[in-house]
DNA sequence: CGATAGACATTTGTATACAATACCGTCAAG
DNA sequence: CTTGACGGTATTGTATACAAATGTCTATCG
């Protein structure tokens, strides 16, 4: 329903391995081997392989001294750090945007804001949905910016486990929240401010960043609890 | 002489392609085949493939519509759009590595910074032993951040053919202008003042993106003179 | 004359076989 | 008991052969 268009065993690779990543089938620091990951993705180890050259490079996978794999593990600082990245590249992103964007963009946008909307106001809210319209927000953002480096850029700060786990610990009111920021972001792209869309995108990263951290803490001091 | 510990295939071809596409030996727009390739570097289609994978990812080369490898070719709002970048991604850098970096490095800053001043001093300025040292530099910045992301990131600004084209055209008193930004950058970080850092290179590539722009035009407008 | 279909050539994609290397457990010597 | 060397095993690296696809040229038909 997707992309129907290149059944490049590479690319299948690339998606099945990096569900298999992000899902948590896998843990942080396991080692992976090519020919399992050739049989996760039901192609060869030479597709496998070029897929493995770009998950390294996204850091979803790293390369043990000598060449052996892993599933990456992010310490507090990196995801610290991921975050200010976001920031600064979103927010920059969105200042280009607020430059470029048609307004058959910005009508897409706010057929996009609906669907969050709709998403957060049913009982109980839709997380999944939000966050698969939330992800189409940013993209079309970043493709108004018209920055080939930027849309190579952002991909590699791998939001999908982080914001994963923020979404899942979002409260209601949260969920509200980020869905007015969606609305802000669309009036200042409206009015071609590019301040105006960069602060407020700044400020929206910036925002999940501290539901991030507050449900880690809580995480964090449940585990200790357990013990 | 440089790094004889691994003799992959892959890595010979990634430095050699690279070497190709940098060097100016390679058109804007030229068409690239795997064969060429692998014969260029020396080993077979397989690890050259591995290699353009990593150039495609730094937009060293690109993929048309279908597969076919060429050669990168920017627009004046991509280079703009990459001096725009490399400022805020330095700039972060050096406002990390103020907070980070060990006296062990600012030594070694130190006695870069030397040479950068000997380079600079000779007659005429050796801009290669500049351009080199400039790069050491600011590696060692980079390492200094210790940010596993800023350091995959930054190399996809790919400076150099931007920082060649620049560093041909500087004046002696431009060189040393440069020189001297090096020095205050090693003042900030030996008072491990981020903000002070992170204002000294912004400005940095700031300068060197004018210095490009106004050569940049100065070439135009011989090109048209010359027609 | 222009358009289009089809054959041919070129280029990329994949699988497999084999080579090189790294890892790990074992055993012997200090 | 520690250390270090050895060898077997697991894993990655490379080359080659072949399959699929894309592009191109030509000849034929409208």
């Amino acid at each position: 329903m997707e992309k129907a268009a290149s059944p490049r065993a590479s690319d299948i690779a690339y998606d099945k391995i990096r569900q298999f990543v992000l899902s948590g089938r896998a843990e942080p620091g396991q080692q992976l081997t090519e020919e399992q990951l050739a049989r996760i993705s039901g192609v060869s180890r030479t597709p496998v392989r070029e897929a493995v050259r770009r998950l390294e490079n996204e850091l979803l996978i790293v390369r043990s001294d000598s060449k052996r794999l892993f599933v990456a593990d992010w310490s507090a600082d990196d995801i610290d750090e991921m975050f200010v990245l976001r920031g600064m590249l979103e927010g920059h992103a969105a200042s280009r945007a607020a430059r470029n964007i048609s307004n058959r963009q910005i009508e897409e946008l706010g057929r996009i804001s609906d669907l969050l909307d709709a998403a957060v106001r049913s009982t109980p809210p839709d997380v999944t949905a939000f966050l698969a319209q939330n992800r189409r927000f940013h993209e079309v953002i970043l493709e108004a910016a018209r920055s080939p480096r930027l849309s190579a850029m952002l991909p590699m700060l791998v939001e999908q486990p982080v914001v994963r786990r923020t979404a899942a610990q979002y409260k209601t009111d949260e969920l509200l929240q980020s869905a007015r920021e969606h609305r802000e972001l669309i009036a200042a792209f409206t009015a071609r401010d590019s301040l105006w869309a960069r602060a407020v995108m700044t400020s929206h990263i910036r925002r999940a960043f501290h539901v991030f951290s507050s449900t880690a803490k809580r995480h964090k001091e449940q585990r200790q609890a357990n013990d």
